[in-house]
DNA sequence: ACAAGGATACCT
DNA sequence: GGTATCCTTGTC
């Protein structure tokens, strides 16, 4: 998903960012998966198809943006903690417009949110690979994991 | 270094 | 119905 562009639109107007940093969690035997704890009202929608878009609030405060991955029945999604210009997962969704209302929904553009392939490069070499943040909680196994990928540099326009 | 802030999961 | 905890951020 890095270099690949989250496009909000909304009324008309479109904004587009590209993802420049995502984390995944995968399956319910990754302690640091919400889905660990198996399939409740919120996990649910990891459990479905992939595509769709799972939306939460953590802190009270902050919406956190996941795009569900994985074949059905296994729970498992990336979370987009980066858009170019922006840092941190909960200034994501804050800066452009997203909220639990997108919790459930299909990543297509009738949905108002939805990723593109606008043809940016980006070499593996560009590609950072670190643990994941805040999951200590999940023991030192899980939290160990380098399950977060970021970009290194900006990426390559491939201007057409 | 730490408060703010509300949902969630799990306990009684 | 009570409570510990949480995939964070901004201000102290």
């Amino acid at each position: 998903m890095l270099g690949k562009v989250l496009v909000r639109s909304e009324r008309g107007r479109e904004t587009a960012r590209v993802i420049t940093e995502v984390e995944a969690y995968i399956g319910e035997n990754d302690l640091a998966c919400h889905a660990s704890r198996g399939r409740t009202a919120r996990t649910q929608v990891m459990y479905g198809p992939a595509g769709h878009w799972y939306v939460y609030l953590v802190y009270g405060m902050h919406e956190m943006l996941n795009l569900v991955t994985g074949p059905e029945g296994w729970p498992s999604a990336i979370l987009i903690r980066g858009v170019e210009g922006m840092s941190g997962p909960g200034r994501v969704t804050k800066s452009l417009g997203i909220g639990r209302e997108f919790n459930g929904l299909l990543a297509v553009p009738a949905s108002g949110l939805h990723i593109e392939d606008r043809g940016i490069v980006v070499p593996d070499r560009m590609v950072k690979r670190t643990p994941r943040i805040g999951v200590d909680y999940a023991g030192p196994v899980w939290a160990a994991k380098p399950w977060r990928f970021l970009l290194n540099s900006a990426p390559l326009t491939n201007t057409p």
